[in-house]
RNA sequence: UGGGGGAUCGUCUAAUGGUAGGACAGCGGACUCUGACUCCGCCAGUGGGGGUUCGAAUCCCUCUCCCCCAGCCA
């Protein structure tokens, strides 16, 4: 299913925005996607610019893509512009683009608002001091001594913080609100705290930077936005996101709704453990193929449109989930199914040799592009006396069911004829070295005999005309469903030492090897590939394996 | 053990007091010049216990389990 037509089901926040449209609350449906630029996009991003911009996108309204770009530490410009790639790449156009930076001034009158209000305090205690007086989940926090400072003094030294007169940690500006309070996070959070650092927009303008919870709620009124969707952590944020707006004069005030992370099993999705990865040199990179960064899953040789369809499937719910990566699997698997042009390559190639065949010649055979899909026409593919089969597909003594190549047996070459092993050729290593087989000429595909059925087909190249290449077989990141699952062992050593392997024996069709970067192919009975967008290049072909193709022959013989 | 959330087939998700449905996985079969695709069929669920109701996944009570919160991160 890789159109998306299929039927629209509903989740809880669809519903919401129905019930708004239809009730008048608003007219229109305003969305915005806020990551922070100091990671890479991963496929859980994915699910929260799918929700978003498809939510807008239904019902007529627009996204906005929001940087939350308030920690300077932390943050770059080229992470930013990753960002934007991949949104676009996903197959969305924000409406327009903005940073929480681009508010700085604004969120500064609100907050000096919040002081002559009385809401708000310069507290001059330490860190540790501030953690110290939180209280505990079920003891309450203790008042700052700076609670009550006058509101002209608090004026002053937020100013003086603004205009850098003090050092990073010397003060900071935190609402009054209850140190008591259940909910920790009305307990006086720190809405300022000065950072002597330039920041990748603002450059030097600035010397303190807001902190989440002011910063989010006041951009989305902002920008009018209707509904901010956000993942299930920012549950008890909701209450002060609310306080925030009643305390100033905001244009308008979001309803934030949470919704679960999704969460994939046999990866990790933080951008912290992705960092980690990436930093210690586990993997090659952001767009390491075995990522589940879009970056990579992109080199990966993964769709927009599987992606798409993959949230659209999984649906939107508040329950704390890990979905199996074989759903995922199976959304690239039915959109490459419909788009990949079919090919032929051998991984493990073992020669045969047609003795009936002449020496020399070439007959080029005609091959369907895509067996469902006629309009894409055929192509041409070079047939010869020796070829390459795949190594697993003969076998001296095969256990029932094998439909393949057997001493004495019969099978069908792809797109060409019937063949028969008549013998078995050993190397000095005792290895078996080649087939000799005889071809029947009247079982030629599109031939009357060619009626004449064999249990087994199987793939081959052209001994003389096959490209060798380079495969790269990639498999999941991690050995076991849930890396984290263990708490007192650390996630990476259940890295599986199997994720890559690097096949340098390949051979595939002459046509593969002029494929252009990020082309994708179906290797008939392997599975689908995509020419690496970095390393591969005409003539030397270097193709991933997006995904194996389903194979109920290897669920029946279980590997050894 | 304070506060905030969540529990529906193995997995993900619908059903908003009226037949518990779909997708993925699994199993069986048909088809097949890809052991693919496609098609058909099967298996399989409301966390436990009470209550309200003609009728409960849904409302009430209670219990259990899971997740989040004590950053000057987001």
């Amino acid at each position: 299913m890789s159109n998306e037509s299929t039927a629209q089901t509903t989740n809880f926040i669809r519903n919401i925005v129905i019930r708004d449209l239809e009730s008048g609350k608003h007219a229109t449906v305003v969305t915005r996607f806020p990551p922070e630029p100091n990671g890479h996009l991963h496929i859980g991003h994915a699910k929260s610019i799918c929700l978003n911009f498809g939510l807008a996108q239904e019902f007529g309204g627009t996204t906005n893509l929001r940087f939350d770009d308030t920690n300077p530490l932390k943050e770059s410009e080229d992470y930013a512009q990753a960002i934007m790639a991949d949104v676009r790449w996903l197959g969305f156009e924000w409406n327009e683009l903005r940073h929480a930076s681009d508010y700085f001034q604004q969120l500064y009158d609100f907050a000096v608002h919040l002081v002559r209000t009385g809401t708000a305090y310069v507290d001059s205690q330490t860190a540790e001091e501030i953690r110290a007086a939180r209280g505990t989940l079920t003891e309450p926090g203790r008042e700052s001594p700076y609670r009550d400072r006058p509101v002209e003094e608090n004026l002053d030294l937020f100013q003086r913080m603004k205009a850098g007169e003090f050092g990073d940690g010397e003060h900071v500006l935190r609402a009054r609100i209850d140190m008591a309070a259940s909910n920790m996070n009305m307990r006086d959070p720190v809405i300022y705290r000065i950072r002597n650092v330039p920041h990748h927009r603002t450059g030097d303008a600035w010397h303190i930077y807001p902190m989440y919870d002011w910063a989010h709620g006041i951009s989305d009124a902002l920008e009018g936005i209707t509904h901010s969707l956000c993942t299930l952590e920012f549950e008890d944020h909701r209450p002060l996101y609310d306080w925030f707006l009643e305390q100033i004069p905001a244009p308008c005030h979001p309803q934030q709704i949470e919704f679960a992370r999704g969460n994939l099993n046999y990866t990790v999705m933080s951008k912290r453990r992705l960092l980690q990865l990436v930093e210690e040199g586990h993997v090659d990179g952001w767009d390491d193929p075995r990522m589940p960064t879009l970056a990579g899953l992109r080199r990966r040789g993964y769709t927009p449109e599987a992606i798409r369809a993959f949230w659209a499937e999984m649906g939107i719910s508040k329950s704390d989930s890990i979905i199996d990566m074989g759903v995922l699997e199976n959304a690239i698997r039915n959109d490459l199914n419909e788009r990949a042009p079919r090919t032929m390559a051998v991984l493990d190639p073992l020669k045969v040799v047609l003795d009936n065949f002449p020496a020399g010649e070439t007959e080029w055979v005609e091959a369907a592009v895509h067996p469902q899909r006629p309009e894409l026409g055929v192509r041409k593919v070079p047939l010869t006396r020796e070829l390459w089969i795949e190594r697993s597909d003969f076998m001296e003594d095969p256990p029932r069911k094998f439909f393949r190549l057997r001493p004495g047996g019969e099978v069908r070459l792809r797109n060409a004829f019937i063949i028969r092993c008549e013998g078995v050729v050993r190397g000095a290593d005792g290895e078996i070295a080649e087939l000799r087989c005889v071809f029947d000429p009247d079982t030629r595909s599109g031939q009357p005999g060619a009626a004449r059925r064999v249990k087994g087909t199987i793939h081959w190249v052209s001994a003389m005309h096959g490209v060798s290449a380079e495969v790269r077989l990639y498999d999941r990141l991690f050995r076991v469903p849930n890396p984290l699952a263990e708490k007192d062992r650390d996630f990476l050593e259940f890295i599986n030492p199997d994720s890559l392997g690097v096949v340098s024996t390949a051979v595939v069709e002459p046509g593969v090897a002029e494929g252009a970067p990020g082309e994708c192919y179906q290797f008939e009975r392997i599975g689908y590939f995509v020419h690496d967008v970095l390393d591969s290049k005409p003539g030397k072909p270097v193709l991933n394996r997006t995904v194996t193709l389903r194979d109920s022959w290897a669920r029946l013989e279980p590997k050894p």
